[in-house]
DNA sequence: ATTGACCTTGGAGCATACTCCAGGCCTTAG
DNA sequence: CTAAGGCCTGGAGTATGCTCCAAGGTCAAT
């Protein structure tokens, strides 16, 4: 599939998807003319990529991890390590959040929200 | 009181309180040789607005609202809204965070994590 | 053959929130 | 008097995550 119909798909512009592989996200075979080529799958990368931005993690973070999530074929060690990895950061946000969301309720409770 | 001891109160950079003021965030009286001049109070600002930015309020969204929040003895009405939607947006992604990882530790559970 | 929609590249521009720097004045201690 | 340390300004630089643009190649349809 070309870039304009991952986009379409993804619901993301051209102009990310090519910002994403200069930084390494996400990758592109390219046909006899030089236009990117993605495997069906790449909907699914791309998707996994937004989640995760949108649950607050960098791009950075996200490559950190997606490489050898995406890439390992088989259940090995590195990947259950990743894996593994990523969950405690995920826990990490949630208890962060949640203390987050915690402060917000206590100030809306008061009669002057953001004092202090 | 000068910027660095403001600066050392609110553990914030000189160069960040300078910045506040340029964004209209804060404002400063100066002294004869030109130096701000910041009253106690200032401390309190500051701190409001660290804390504001750490639930998740731009320096935008702040200094929208910072006037009347400060100077307001009751609880302004667009301010309680603007908290109850970011309470709601950090529910929405905790709930978020929540699935993603009970799909990893299902992941995890299984002979071969990546697999579907 | 030409239009129009698609693709390519490199590079510039934007918003946020700082952070650092140069060049220079003010103040106090030795 | 001089040095150290704090302050001033304007402007450049940083990091993140895009977003847009120019100039040009590709391709299917009319």
């Amino acid at each position: 599939m070309r870039i304009g119909e991952l986009a379409e798909a993804c619901e993301v512009s051209r102009d990310t998807l090519r910002f994403y592989e200069q930084r390494g996200l996400i990758t592109a075979r390219r046909t006899a003319n030089g236009y990117r080529d993605y495997p069906a799958e790449m909907v699914q990368l791309v998707t996994y990529i937004k989640t995760a931005q949108r649950l607050g993690f960098s791009l950075g973070e996200i490559s950190q991890h997606v490489g050898g999530l995406w890439q390992a074929s088989a259940p090995d060690q590195s990947v259950t390590q990743l894996l593994q990895d990523k969950l405690a950061l995920i826990e990490r946000r949630i208890g962060e959040l949640q203390q987050l969301r915690s402060e917000l309720q206590q100030r809306l409770a008061t009669t002057c929200p953001l004092r202090a």
